[in-house]
DNA sequence: CTGAAAGCGCTTACAG
DNA sequence: CTGAAAGCGCTTACAG
């Protein structure tokens, strides 16, 4: 590489280091004709500023952190997406850590703001990748920081959300009506707020039409298709096989509907599946998955909204935004078999 | 953040700064006792030592760019993640570009290596992401660089690509293997080198069968699902239909088998379908899809591998790691109906 | 409008 | 084994 510093850009234009910082910044500042010989040298030989002098004197890096568990996972690369749209726009380059739930990896992605490499962090796991105490508080004042999806138990820190127990009640809801009252739940790992608080909601929902919930009928999966797949099977082996199937991911539904395919189970015919995300191959499985749809590029834009805000200093009157779900009935859940 | 210096660590551990960056990098190069009144200071503190200060002494940065064209897309997501794997072992972390084909967004990745953000860059498009002159070739030395998937026609740059030629006579053959020879192709856009040459591919393939290439048979996706959709949708208004389609990737596939669903077509008794790539949700369609498997986990691998090697400044013998496909025979390929 | 100077935080060759 | 000093490349308050 042509590594061009600002000192030999002067020298070209025939100005100081000082003269050059100003025309690339603040043009403003400086004469017209001193600006064209300036840019001139500039072209020529190609110079970009190095951003590490820039950074180290400005005391701002223009990076933010994103952590997230898992970007192979359609919902999280469509947020990604997202926020990355959303970062541009503000002169921001996203550092991105697919940290897989190993919390090494999310406090290594926390060192990169606490060494200055980034301005603020996205977090989309349910921990504060930062050092805590025996409480989960953090020892020390927290960098810019928006929590999403996944909610970190701190009241202090600004989250973007979605209602999951509210979508998880919408989703029973929609298999009672539809007359199920043997509903089995495919529920995410252990340790996601997400996952407890969608069984909440379908605990609730069931409660409330007067069903007991029955502990056979709940399996913990970790919201990949795979686990759909063992999910089901332990399903198909209950004396009383649920009629319905509420899986807490599409994915999940994904990998459960294959076990029924596998099984000759009709859907919705002998039982009914739905998930939860609508991730883009929903509408293009067969039977086209019932879901309940997460607004993936709503979260990550108004995550990195909040997060600008942060940086900028601006004080953020609303420190919580729940954002809608929706929900999406397709052709794999119908009425219960007579 | 308390954003601790290396001078406070110095003073409160009662040595010069020289020795905290010494106890910090080569603690070898300190005497213990030193040692552990350094480490003390920097634990009670909290200090992480500024990357900028760090990077700008070094001229250094411990980053790399990768630059993809989709990162929504499954093939790209599986890559990524090999390559943040293998990053991250060794001690780089990863800046990730989702530049979906614009070619500005290229180049500001590409900025971030000449500014010295970034120590080399990954290519996952068919452009050098640096200043070209008329005939695409870099006005500039090139910093390491290692260019897959999509060829950037210049045989100076290291590169791991999968033989795409090879893979498209692969699925045609498995098509004709089957008595089929009205055989479509579904490419993907004009203007990426692997569709390019998996269009060759598929011509060869035919032609040495005996078959003559008919252009109605060939129809120009994106890649995306619904580009599958809307060609399968073109080939079904055809005179004579193809019996077999040959989709440039699962994703159009998986659109494709939705068209041909959604107007009562059976799969693969009426018509062959099969895609490329072999991602998660190829084994979990209904039917399961015959595809050509890439095998991702090595691409993001052996890219990052030889990026290392290049950035260490190590001589890379081969310049050029062409990985294997392989054919996976599913369900949605069968014989040509008589 | 422009330049000289200081300083951001770090590392390392040099001296002791 | 340790410290003082220089310098990486930049920006900006200060002076003119």
């Amino acid at each position: 590489m042509a590594k061009t510093s600002i000192k030999e850009v002067a020298k070209q234009a025939g100005v100081s280091a000082a003269t050059v910082s100003r025309a690339l910044s603040s043009p403003e500042l400086v004469s017209d004709k001193t600006l064209t010989r300036v840019l001139a040298a500039v072209s020529d030989t190609g110079y970009k500023p190095n951003r590490f002098g820039a950074s180290l004197r400005t005391q701002k890096s223009g990076n933010v952190v994103v952590v997230m568990p898992d970007i192979t996972n359609q919902v999280n690369a469509g947020i990604i997406r997202a926020i990355e749209n959303e970062a541009m726009q503000a002169g921001y380059s996203v550092l991105l850590g697919d940290t897989q739930n190993i919390q090494a990896r999310e406090s290594h992605y926390g060192d990169m703001v606490s060494s200055g490499q980034a301005d603020g962090i996205l977090v989309f796991t349910p921990r504060i990748p930062f050092p805590t105490d025996e409480d989960q508080q953090p020892i020390n004042d927290l960098p810019p920081l928006v929590n999403s999806c996944e909610e970190i138990p701190n009241d202090t820190i600004h989250k973007v959300m979605i209602d999951n127990r509210a979508g998880a009640i919408a989703a029973v809801e929609h298999l009672l009506s539809l007359g199920h009252t043997r509903i089995a739940a495919v529920k995410g790992p252990a340790l996601t707020p997400s996952t407890e608080s969608r069984l909440l909601g379908y605990k609730e929902a069931l409660t409330q039409a007067g069903i007991k919930v029955d502990e056979k009928y709940i399996i913990t999966g970790d919201y990949g298709t795979d686990s759909g797949v063992i999910a089901m099977e332990k399903l198909l082996r209950l004396r009383d096989r649920p009629t319905a199937v509420f899986c807490f991911s599409d994915d999940m539904a994904i990998g459960a509907m294959n076990t029924l395919r596998e099984y000759d189970f009709r859907i919705p015919e002998d039982i009914s599946v739905m998930g939860f995300d609508d991730i883009r191959y929903a509408k293009l499985m067969s039977p086209t998955l019932t879901t309940i749809k997460q607004p993936l590029t709503e979260i990550g834009k108004e995550s990195m909204k909040m997060l600008l805000a942060q940086m900028k200093g601006e004080s953020v009157a609303n420190k919580r935004i729940t954002l809608p779900f929706e929900l999406v009935v397709r052709q794999s859940t119908g009425p219960v078999p007579s």
